[in-house]
DNA sequence: CAATAAACGAGACGGTACGTCGAGTCTTCCT
DNA sequence: AGGAAGACTCGACGTACCGTCTCGTTTATTG
């Protein structure tokens, strides 16, 4: 295919709203994360898996890792929606339990992968935290606030905490200690963790009733 | 100083014994990871670090995670030993609560960075397990019996998962949120997560009594 | 100046005549290569100083070359006619001595730019050959003639190579050799090169009497 | 071929000595330069000719223009020494009569090509004057002084004048006005140019005896 | 105690990806 | 209708770091 070739195809199905190309420049970029992850993850791919340049890229994002959280946040395909099956445990395991489909699977790969590169740039870590993590935090709070009334958080238990357990031991047990995490694991750790924190009646001397973070 | 005159230094404080010389360029290493993080590290600094070349370094490991994963596991200056205070909370808080001084948070910071490249690499991911994980885990093993011995973990609970809620969490707090993880912070994670698994008195139906991974 | 307004003084001083806005365009261009030169000259600072966009630069002209070419071949402001001071040495000083203004020196600085993209583009050398070299040939034609007229360049001597050696020479101490071009050193020139030539009385066996090129 | 067995046919065919390695890459930049002109070479193409990479061109050379300039300047198979046939024609006549051969038609092509650049950047136009033309002007220099001796250039005639009249003719003619330079043409320019200038007995009021430049 | 082999410091190198810039094309919106 | 605004693709630029390699020297081990 020659470069006119090229340039021609791309006009046509190159979209008239600016939305819809970082959609769809978004969506190129979560189809290679998937296909070969954060680290082996280059600009020219993404460009290349959307028709764009790179140019475009990093006029939208002002480096890699930027751009990959914004793909991780807004791109469609990825679930955006807290689950409200009617218990806490029936919540986190729908939440939780998808990981054998490579969507569900790509939060946790992923977070590992911008980890590092947190660590070097803050006004990275904001962005994840504020794109990624509150949109998703204020969907939990409200599983957590539904459990609270049915009485599966007790009194005086930060429910942000117990909501911060799960994903805390995924991510450390897949990511650090390379365990597969299949359902009867998640069953076990909400089951041994979640559930006797949140359900914590001993009342110790310090601390509790505060909110965490 | 020339390079003239650091190179006749360092030939002059070059030691007879490999290890010597081993453990000096796990030390820079250390240096340079505390200093500027695993991201921007890179393998010339640590060479210049140790007045090495980095032919040395690559001799002796196959690749920066190698050698970084080699650094903090057996650097000097880092603790090797689980410590022994008569009780599960102070021996968690002993282990957990040095987090000020710049050498007990490097293991955090260093594993968020390395968390990538386990991904990508197999190999480095087991060995990260093998020569950092595995010997810590050992020495946590004796802390986890000596605490059911003293009826500190109730029988039918995991030991080794209570011992790995600490590390997740603060991991999970500390790089993915951000979190200042000071002292109080840690005591609230011990009383209100740690202990309440520990003494789980409930027995759910299933799972319990099998070692997690 | 907010953006806005300066696209509502653009508006409201665009031309209705075409050919005018392609005059404006063109001196635009002029008064950019006059700041910045060939090389560093780019299409989006031509269309900012003409507050026109690149796309009406590109329905005139085919590329950044045609447009320069243009631009020093039409321009308003950069002289179009041959002097007639009654000397071929007068002539010839009127031409080139104004270089110490901007518009005279501006040609010769062109011209090297535009070297390098003739060599590479055919069609691009032969417009500016057209446009640019052969009006002013036309005109230098006339000072030619009349210099013959007035015995200044005897029989037998080719006029157009005559009236070519000072743009030559010129072109060369200024460009390659980096010389300043004052008015003594064109006096030089003349005397002591465009005189002897023109006034050449030897006969050489071959060539004389054909014109060159 | 795998990168690995890329390695080691690079390691085979790498020189030992830095120098020959330098002017290996010089001499793989000639023949892109040869094969495409100066626009259109790119520091990958040199870089993929040489075996080299980019990384090393820029160690050695700062700009693309740079590398240029010393690659006509030092490759071998480009004449570095002034001819001596014991008259000016014959030694004029040697010197620019081999351009239908591509290598010696190159320096005018890339000389060419070398103006735009050497005007947007005065350090690069000295690297070009220093390094290219001064080591020619010495050669050319013992011409113009075994051809006065000769008497073929009168007392009082600049040297440095008289040969520069055929380099800045042919350019002029060649590059600018399209001119096929052939033996003929350069013959006419030295009987019809240079001879006069060079044997020029009227003694103008001004300016002779000093030397240009 | 000299000869030899191994290991080293120094640093150039090939490769790959980065982030930037300018040319030339295209669409949208406005007048 | 035609132009301004400006986003877009393409391709080259120059930079940084990884892991490999060579060079000449230093250090330890043998004959």
């Amino acid at each position: 295919m020659t470069p006119g070739e090229l340039a021609a195809k791309a006009a046509l199905t190159r979209p008239r709203i600016a939305d819809e190309r970082e959609a769809e420049i978004l969506d190129a970029a979560v189809r290679v994360l998937a296909k070969v992850g954060y680290d082996r993850l280059t600009m020219d791919q993404v460009a290349a898996e959307a028709h764009a340049s790179k140019a475009s890229l990093y006029r939208h994002w002002s480096s890699k890792a930027e751009l990959v959280v914004d793909a991780i946040s807004k791109a469609k395909g990825l679930p955006q929606k807290a689950p409200n099956t009617g218990s806490l445990r029936g919540d986190l395991m729908a939440t939780w339990c998808g990981h054998q489909n490579s969507h569900q699977s790509l939060p946790v790969s992923v977070t590992s992968g911008l980890m590092s590169a947190m660590h070097a740039d803050d006004e990275l870590a904001t962005a994840f935290r504020e794109r990624f993590l509150n949109p998703r935090r204020t969907e939990w709070r409200k599983v957590g606030e539904r459990a609270r009334e049915r009485g599966e958080i007790a009194d005086g238990v930060d429910i942000e905490l117990v909501l911060t357990l799960l994903p805390a031991l995924c991510s450390h047990y897949g990511v650090v200690l390379g365990k597969q995490l299949d359902q009867a694991f998640i069953e076990r750790l909400i089951d041994e963790v979640v559930v006797p924190v949140a359900q914590r009646t001993s009342s110790p001397e310090r601390g509790s009733g505060e909110a965490i973070s």
